[in-house]
DNA sequence: TAGTAAGCGAGACGGTACGTCATGTCTTACT
DNA sequence: AGTAAGACATGACGTACCGTCTCGCTTACTA
């Protein structure tokens, strides 16, 4: 079976599936609360309670309708997410390139869809499931767009043949992922065009080679 | 009645280890706890009162010495990183880089020190301080260990003059802790090999460029 | 290797009993100590720890002198209750009672050294060994002053020949205790009045009977 | 929209005893913890965790309904108290006096309802909250029926119009209480038809004086 | 047009762990 | 030997949240 899943929005009233009356308000001002609670006090002191009081909920709302604190989240940070993917399309390679990784980086470090995703990342460092929905639901997307300015210009004769778009992907975002998640330095425009550079440089000269 | 009731005393080694105030003793079976029970049943599972129990220590002996759990495993990490930071040194970079990229590797995803690292990363995304002290007291240090087959080869005249190693480094290192701390792919010895190839291909050919 | 172990002080030193040098100085300001915090701030909060600190004193010091608390309270209490118990000898009954329970009832509800009775009293209910040493310690003496002006009455054919001092005592000065432990109600000069004139008025007409 | 709001009351009783909200259930399995645990182990070792333990119930429950370990004491005493309270009354005054001073004699020295209020009573001593409770909650009430023999008596003539039954009251009782409280003798029926004797010879042959 | 049952706010419940406090014992270094 | 200092294991404190569980209310769908 496969449902569309979209909201069918208009006034309408469809109680799809099995719910009979689901409160879409509580389920909103739930969402809201987490959002709200997780910038204004931070994730280690975000609480069930804490939420279900500023949303105007029971506990047994929010327990009844999500399993766990993570995934309260998960569906905080899907919401929101995204606006934050689908890189630009100029045909020009560095340029597409350039344009992604900062809105990558502005994506990771300053915005709060973007604090979630962090928080979200933490989590699944203790807990392999939540790892495993967070890439299903969120990162195998994610990285789908990262190559997308690299196979359309592979497409086009910008890069050779051999070129590997995952690898050169991998050598732009990753130290960009690293700055914001370990290092904590700013990424600035300066070192975005330097990876760019270096990494197109590269395949310009050399062709990149497959990896693992 | 009186028994002679002293020490032979061959040379010192009265108490055990430097004991003047402080019981070396409690300190280290602490951390021995902290180490066990993280791989044993994970950091969300972890308390103090677990630890206390298992190190045979009170909790205030704990609480006396450590203000947080957070705290309490940056020292038990700290007293097993150090060996993994220190790369080799054979002369010749693309060796040298290779190892140390499958050593960090190594380190982070299967090591459990890395256990620790990334539990401790993770508390990190919460806790500023938390942060800066992984950062002054860990990854300042990690950070050089990695630039230092570069620095030598730049030194060597391996490189080009303009090469720059902090960001080659970043293009080496960041797709891996990439992989280990977000997607969740195996760091493979053939991913490792690519990521330095492509890396170096472009030096050579072209110098790298100042980054931020 | 020891031996020698020189006697500072050479003949001398012997002094007191079997203790050699215990510290006066330290006894008495443990003891000062237990009647200031038990002024300031109550039974409940007094603690070893504090008293310790107050005194200048370590634990250790207290512990090796007193068993408890409450006997350290003990101590505290003899040190001061003796000049309360010795009643007045005029020769005339009604005002020797009266005088010495006007006495007894000023000791009991508005003294310092009262206040640590009724807190020795209050934990006798909870200890039988502590109640028993009170009452060796005090109480034993504290009723036979009390029986003290009867039985001098009674020596002078003041009173009937088959009157029980030991029942008057109790008549007069029950009621008295009864008021300031368990009431609460003031113990008023008119009240003690009262009960003396009744107690006696009693007597003179009557003669009193044998209790258990 | 407007309800009624009204209990419909008739029927009703629904659920054990009055849970609207509360528990019944949780809230009797305390107070028989306390009783038992209070007879078994003493005041001292009485922990609200151990009474936790014992009914079955969390701690948080005992702290939501009540504010510290004493007014604990004091529900569960309530409970029991009013069993020995209430005098006989068989028209005769000595004989209703001695009755209900044996009464009284055997709940404060022998039950274990009189075990709870010792250590009430105790508690009191150095707490004036409590005492104000115990006073206003039970003593006024006690003290009444303490006097009621005698208020009957003197309704009937049996005793002079000018007797004063509060301090007659007070010297047949006190020096009970005194015995049970301070010096520990046992009360015995000897000591108690003395007490009575002898007061009541007393007011009979002259009448007793007002007290303060 | 009433009855029924799901969703809901409220919040009590049995628990676990928290971080703090005081206990009584111990060791060390000093006098 | 007695002492001040204070670390130690122990155990209770009172608090915060957890996740589960009634309860009585409101509403939308059925019968």
């Amino acid at each position: 079976m496969e449902s569309t899943e979209n909201e069918p929005a208009p006034a309408a009233r469809r109680h799809h599936g099995n719910r009979h009356r689901r409160s879409e308000e509580a389920r909103i001002s739930v969402l809201q609360a987490v959002d709200g609670l997780l910038v204004e006090i931070g994730y280690a002191r975000l609480t069930i309670e804490g939420i279900a009081q500023r949303a105007g909920v029971s506990k047994q709302t929010i327990y009844r309708w999500w399993s766990s604190k993570d995934e309260l989240l998960m569906d905080a940070f899907s919401k929101d997410a995204s606006d934050w993917m689908i890189p630009s399309d100029t045909g020009r390679l560095r340029d597409d390139l350039r344009a992604h990784a900062q809105r990558v980086a502005e994506f990771m470090a300053n915005s709060d869809a973007g604090a979630v995703f962090r928080a979200l990342l933490a989590q699944a460092q203790h807990d392999g499931d939540l790892a495993e929905r967070l890439r299903s639901e969120f990162l195998v997307e994610q990285k789908t767009y990262e190559r997308l300015p690299l196979e359309a210009a592979l497409q086009r004769g910008e890069l050779p043949q051999n070129a590997d778009p995952d690898l050169l992907a991998a050598q732009v975002f990753g130290p960009i992922y690293y700055r914001v998640l370990v290092s904590g330095e700013t990424v600035t425009p300066a070192f975005i065009d330097a990876l760019v550079d270096l990494t197109l440089a590269n395949t310009v000269a050399s062709g990149s080679r497959p990896g693992s």
